[in-house]
DNA sequence: TATGAATGAGGCTTCATTCAT
DNA sequence: AATGAATGAAGCCTCATTCAT
């Protein structure tokens, strides 16, 4: 029983719609009628493209992994030097104060949720695995040009890189400031780079 | 006065027992019933102590964040070089598996609220200022001692700090295996010294 | 006039599925989604050949009595004594497992209904106004030969005939074994011929 | 976790609330409003004594044939002879027009589930053995008295003792006649007679 | 102090029905 | 004729909170 020509736009715009009233509401008090009101349907069609509340959430956190992913990804891709790759990727990773804002509070609530329940945890190991697969491009490409530490290995550094992003985006949103985003991406890339460096 | 104490004896224990449900359960999920189940009292002895579900959980981050802020701080001050106290530090922060389980289980909850509401974002920034210090008199310390570099300032050193500290925490987390707990630990000493280093 | 004929055939292909989704769920958890699946139409055919559910339903309960009454009536017509009569109705209402299991189990949800719904009692009541005629037809043939009581009247007497097919049928419906449907047959018409017996 | 010394009696007055809720209203269409309504309690009182509807509805039908059974079985013991005891079993299921209303509009709903659902068939089943611990005991004794026929076996003869009841009662119920009610039981009456006797 | 029965608001979900295509 | 997307009413259920004892 296939019933599923539904319209991929429309869950879309729903997945979307959850992101937004995530990023007002916080997980334990956003409501169905708060995604169907931001996108602007009825409840019901919210039920009609996902099986339940918690079929959107995890397909949410799913798309927000891939799409950062995947733009990450993309600008690391049209750098060719480790030093412009990193940068590429934290200037993706530190995309601006409001995308920052509204990804972490929503990845926060994620984050603890992936803390307790497998499903969450698959789909943000996921995103880790496309974390890693950047950290050790611009790891292996800096050794190779001398830049940094022959010393470190893709799997215990990479790691201690998300870290770092993750960290310092968090402590920035705990800032509440959106001056200070471009000094903790500043930070973020000394303090990357100073890990690295020979 | 001995009827205060005794007050402050259960409340300890409704706080306690909240924490104890809100790492197996989640916020979203916890209730006061699951709260009073492991506090072992009734439902209605936690609206005795407590004005409201929201006020046990309040108070639940500022007990948290009080007590390893003092675990952290007197470790530190047990110490006496800036190497023996940054380690006194990674240490008492790294306490062990199922500790930093629980524990951040439930500070990734209350980031996630922090980031969206103001009274829990004060109550974090009192931990983060905690933080500071420690790291502002390890710095200080370091520099004095010729190990870490004069360039550094506290205000902006500090957060990156913490960052690498719950950016790496929150990296083992996810993994879900303790026998990685003490890599990474060993990986947050190693990136933080190569941060503060000359 | 072509129209006609094939309206009146889906509409006959809809209450069958109706039929088979009763069978299957019950009557109050019978959708109109699980009659369109089983009708292998959309949701949007059953309202387009049926006012609403209710409709559904009610033509349904006409439809499968109607169906009975017109097998029951033409076994019956076949026979040409008493005891053939009896037999030929009996066999008839003792279809077998397979059939009278189906019918029995949306059968008592009609019933249920019929029991406070004006509309239902009065379909159901055609049917007993057919029963009553087979029943009528089997006395008095009966009498005629002498072999039935010349005290029974028809209008007490019938009610009685069907009680006991519809009460043992019940009974058997209970049973959940199909090898025990012909046991409850052969009680049936024991006990029916005892009843009508000089 | 045993949380219940919860009031014996409030759970009645909520079985005895969703009776006539169910008496009035119809399984699928009876809700647990309605049933809190008649309770004259809140809507929560009936999720606080019940895991949910199923369950009201599941120990309603235990509760109901249970009651039926203590009656036909005292009434019956008070009886000394086979005639006697088989008058007092039918009288006490032909227990009035308004009882016997209530009683099978409700019982049908449950027999429809029960041909589908196995708690409700296994709730029926303890009814029909009370009715057949009865039928025994009749058909015994007459057989000692010699009135019954010495060919019947208890096992074969007492559902159709029973199916007679029920039919007859389904009969009369849908006669919508209270009139008729006394008409119904001497026909019940007279039949199951002639099944047994000699 | 402590209990737990009771309340009712509010959430998730189902589903009959409508309607544009 | 037929589809199935969309709606929204209504049901079940959870749970914070109140309150009599």
């Amino acid at each position: 029983m296939v019933r599923y020509k539904k319209s991929e736009e429309k869950r879309k715009q729903i997945l979307y719609a959850a992101f937004q009233a995530l990023t007002e509401s916080g997980y334990d008090s956003v409501t169905l009628q708060t995604i169907a009101d931001h996108a602007e349907v009825s409840k019901g069609v919210v039920h009609y493209y996902f099986e339940n509340k918690e079929a959107v959430l995890v397909e949410l956190l799913a798309w927000l992994t891939g799409k950062i992913s995947a733009k990450e990804q993309s600008a690391v891709q049209e750098q060719h030097t480790a030093t412009g790759k990193l940068a590429a990727y934290i200037d993706s990773a530190f995309a601006g104060p409001a995308q920052n804002r509204s990804f972490y509070r929503v990845y926060l609530d994620f984050l603890a949720r992936a803390s307790r329940i497998p499903v969450y945890r698959e789909i943000n190991q996921r995103f880790y695995d496309s974390c890693a697969a950047i950290s050790t491009e611009v790891l292996n490409l800096g050794q190779e040009e001398g830049i940094f530490s022959r010393e470190l290995t893709p799997d215990k550094t990479s790691p201690v890189i998300r870290a770092i992003i993750d960290g310092c985006l968090i402590q920035w949103l705990m800032t509440d400031d959106d001056d200070l985003h471009a000094t903790f991406k500043e930070s973020c890339y000394t303090a990357i780079m100073k890990v690295l460096s020979v």
